[in-house]
Order: structure tokens, then sequence, then C-alpha cells
DNA sequence: GGCATACTCAATCGATCGGTTGAATAGAAC
DNA sequence: GTTCTATTCAACCGATCGATTGAGTATGCC
């Protein structure tokens, strides 16, 4: 995943109504008027709201007469994860190796010593 | 988290600069001069990033003279999997659920049988 | 004290974002 | 063919974003 592939993903889901889209895609498919039922808000900002998602990759669409139901792609969350993941990772270990420095210190190396 | 809390995090990672600090500080901790030394872009532009990093608590500062060391706090990365996770989750479930419908559908009502 | 180093604050600027209204397209239903 | 429903396109608007320049603050060193 390229970088500016990972920042569209990333910006979809900075926005609240987008990560409440998701949560509810992720139970069932959706119209882009069932989707905008709960919100306050114009359908067309949904629809702008669908596209932004589906050009990160999160959801594709398909066709059934004049509807385009909205399909959440699970994929790209994974690959979310891992990125995230990696850095968690290496800054957990680097931390629990610092704990271990500390505490194989040798009482005569101990920083700070009582006068 | 609350909703806004998520929010920051998401769209501070949707910075491919941030996302790059945040890579090197797993490494290790930075001030703000050794973050900016790669990029082509002043040091007050890589101190606001630092900003974004820290009000959405992936980072935090400390103090050593003049030097303000930047530290990764990765229990915030955690937070964001488990979002995310959940509704991979969800979504992976559902499909599989699909898939298990379709391979328990009995001969008779096979949808479009041969000709 | 005086100077260099590390960093932040404030004002500015163009670009993008999230929303609106209004018009247009595509298909179903009558 | 007209009308209703679902959706999108286009233009606009205020707010936020990412970056700049220029000035200000804090600490260490001589």
């Amino acid at each position: 995943m390229t970088a500016d592939a990972l920042s569209q993903v990333f910006a979809a889901l900075a926005d609240p109504v987008r990560r409440d889209m998701v949560a509810r895609l992720a139970v069932a498919d959706a119209t882009v008027n069932e989707l905008a039922e709960p919100y306050a808000m114009t359908v067309q900002a949904v629809s702008k709201h669908v596209k932004v998602l589906q050009s990160a990759g999160l959801v594709s669409r398909s066709r059934d007469a004049q509807r385009r139901p909205v399909h959440l792609e699970a994929e790209v969350l994974d690959l979310m994860t891992k990125w995230i993941e990696r850095y968690r990772v290496l800054a957990e270990e680097r931390f629990r190796r610092l704990d271990d420095v500390l505490a194989d210190l040798p009482d005569d190396v101990e920083p700070l010593p009582p006068a």
C-alpha cells in the first residue's frame, strides 16, 4: 500500500460520520438513502462521504435497479491494522528492552547512589 | 475513548510526514530538530506536526535542558487497532456466514439451475 | 552579561474539507 | 410518456490544514 493510499484510509476514518457509517456497514450493506436516514445532513453530503470511503478502498458499490448499495471491504481495515501494529510492537519492544537494561544493572554502576 | 479523541488520532496519522515521524519514534525518542532533519520543511512546521501528534495522545514530551524530546505512546495505537479490529471482525464474520448459507443451500432451491 | 541553541507563538496564505442548494441523470412504476 | 425514487454533479461558502516568515522565550556556555 502506497503512502498516499494509507493517508486516504486514515483521513477517511478521521471523520466521526464516516466511522459511524463503517460501523453500520460492518453489520449490513446499505444504500445512500438508508445511510443518510439517522444524520441531520442532506443525502448529497452522505453521498460525498461514501465517495471518500470508496476512493480510500474502504467500500465498494454494486447496482440493484436505481439503488447502488454500499459494501464494506474488510481487507483495507486489515492493511491499516498491520501498519499500526508494526510500530506499536516496535515501540513496546523498545520499552521492554529498557526495562531489561534497568533490571540487569549491576549495583556498582547504579545511577545516583545514596550519599 | 471519545469519538472526538479517535478522530484526532486518525487525523494525526492521515499525514505521511506524521506517520513517518511515528515510524522513527518507534525506534527511538527524538527532539524536534532531529525529527526535522530529513524533511524539506522548516523546524516550525515540524513543531506543529509534533503538536498534532501530542494533542492526539500519540506522543509525550519531556525536558532535557533546552531539548524537549518526543516520546511515542504506544497505548493509543493499541486503542486504534481495537476500534478497527472490532468492525473488521464483524464484517468478516458476516461474510463467512453468507458463505455458510450458500454452502448449506439444498439442491432444490439452488439459484439458476442449468437449463 | 552576551551569545548560541532549541523551541514556540503569531500572523498570513493558498488548498482542501464538510456542508449547503439547485439542477441533472437513471431506472421503476403507472 | 409522465412521474416518482435514488443518486450524483456543479457551484458555492466558511472553517480547518499545512506550510511559510518573523519575532519571542528558555536554557546552556563562555
